[in-house]
DNA sequence: TTTTAGCACTTTTTGTTGACAAGTGCCAAT
DNA sequence: ATTGGCACTTGTCAACAAAAAGTGCTAAAA
């Protein structure tokens, strides 16, 4: 469809705008191209009619659509070595044997973010697929208590409970029942089970079920279970584009407030390395999220980072093939 | 000091610079007062004079200073009855008995954030007065395993560890020693005591005590037990002295992703409701802190709402009264 | 002694104008 | 298919003028 020079030309454009974010002009790329200005001005043409570039005013230099912008990550972009810097620093984060996986993954996001200007995000799995591992219950005083849950997976969740008059040996039957009865079931179902396998039985062998067993249903309908944790939200103010646009930052961080985050493009479940451009993505038209699942040991996430349209698209797709390979084994 | 009138011309200044951030002149002020604009003007020069009151330029409108405000705040602001619909919307939370108790601190913290468009912050209660209560361990698979800490005040906090050849028998001896000898023990002090206390004793009775006690030991080194919680971060750009001033919203950003809020005015150990305008707080000069501690089961934490130091001053310090006193019964 | 009217002065804001730079589109020539 | 040339458009910047808002100060009035 494109001539060879045609994309050459999108290529240059697209890298030149990505380091400086000023409209590029034809003599520019003439110089390199060692052609001259008015062919690549009949290019550039030729480029904006098909919709890969646009220009801010009748008489500007060009700049990348966000159509130009998946063209080049699908077509034009070259994932060559990684930054021997970048490397660096990211594998002695891998190298500390002291973090626990979890933290290896939000600290190696953190240096993400802290290298690139970006935005990071790591987000846990779905509840759906987390399955009851075993409760525990904790007394601090005498009418609160703590309840522990404890999924297959290793996710932790904890809350408060208080109960009047309830001795400590009935709420530790309780926690037994519960524990063979429904142990492994699916955590969003546990709230069912514990209704209908549970109630029925618990008031046999507890005196006071009622006030237990309400105590208990709270506490699973609670479950949260989806940890989200963004990080470097502030970078997203170093980027021109934003810090030059209030209202884009505003748009921007209220929805990284949002824990509907998780919905993010939780449509496909690419196990790849995907990158999400402007109106692709569920956070804001004016970002690029590029984005991937991880698995380890089961327990499975999604790590992603968010940064302008105008992203440096292979240096972050290699960072987070790097991470998630290494998260893997 | 003052007289009466420029008491009032102050606290008019100041209430209507907080409702529109425009510098305030002599003329509208002489309206309200029914004197002449020259005679507000001497009082205003005076207030000036006395460091209340600053200009933006030599012939400009007055706006408050930051001794302006604190003056304000001392002896000028008066706390009449909490608006109607803020009291509504704050009692819709806690009459919601589902929830606990710091799901609720959270939750009207959120609304009050939502109402005032500042940013709200809970903070959980100090590392050192925390004491361990319990640990209890979850085994995942044949090699992982989940160390839960419970300390006294309620606070939950649990780790993935990974140990290859080790019993889970030899785990439970562990843990039991652990409950045994140093519960009770301040958080800060338990890697010592784990040290000096079990590390010893532990050889005679575990077999991979080695392996076994370097895994506790990080475990507990890595106990962070402050609870930060931030809410409407992107509120701070709805405020006209942000949202027209990139660089301060940054480093207020900035701020507000570093956990060393927690220093925040640890200063004082007021139990009252305090301002801190300006300088006065850790967090930035361009802002103003209103915090107060609450205790509840002798758990004990921290709310504050940081805006600008144009704030709602009656309006918040209502709202974070409200709140203390509902939470504290 | 306190308040006020009046006026000169300062600064910000807004709009206009003109010159200049950057870049385009297109046509005719190569 | 490529290129040189040229007319045209738009944004940017500085200079300037006029208007708006508000002050400080002085001298008179209360």
């Amino acid at each position: 469809m494109l001539t060879d020079r045609q994309n050459k030309i999108l290529k240059l454009i697209i890298e030149r705008y990505i380091k400086d974010p000023i409209p590029v002009g034809s003599k520019v790329i003439s110089k390199i191209l060692n052609c001259s200005s008015a062919t690549v001005r009949n290019d550039m043409g030729e480029l904006e009619h098909q919709g890969l570039l646009e220009k801010t005013h009748t008489s500007s230099g060009r700049i990348p659509s966000e159509e130009g912008y998946r063209y080049y990550v699908d077509n034009l972009m070259e994932l060559k070595k990684m930054n021997a810097e970048d490397m660096l620093k990211l594998q002695i984060v891998f190298r500390n044997q002291q973090l626990a996986i979890s933290d290896v993954i939000t600290k190696s996001l953190q240096v993400i973010s802290d290298m690139t200007n970006y935005t990071a995000v790591v987000l846990g799995g779905a509840s759906h697929e987390n399955l009851l591992k075993q409760i525990e219950v904790v007394p601090i005083d005498d009418v609160s208590m703590i309840v522990i849950i404890v999924t297959d997976k290793g996710h932790v969740e904890h809350k408060n409970i208080h109960l009047e008059d309830v001795s400590m040996e009935e709420v530790k039957k309780t926690v037994n029942l519960i524990n063979n009865l429904i142990s492994g079931t699916p955590i969003d179902e546990v709230s069912r089970k514990l209704e209908f396998e549970v109630k029925p039985i618990i008031g046999n062998y507890v005196k006071q079920h009622e006030q237990l067993y309400n105590a208990f249903y709270h506490v699973f309908s609670d479950f949260t279970n989806q940890e989200v944790n963004v990080m470097g939200r502030s970078k997203m103010l170093e980027q021109p584009e934003f810090s030059s646009n209030i209202d884009r930052v505003k748009n921007v961080f209220s929805k990284l407030e949002d824990p509907e985050l998780l919905q993010n493009i939780t449509e496909d479940d690419e196990n790849n390395i995907k990158v999400y451009i402007g109106k692709e993505n569920n956070i804001d038209r004016d970002v690029t999220v590029i984005q991937t699942k991880y698995k380890k040991d089961g327990e499975e996430g999604t790590i992603a980072v968010i940064g302008p349209k105008r992203m440096e698209y292979d240096r972050v797709v290699n960072m987070l093939e790097f991470i998630k390979e290494n998260i893997e084994r």
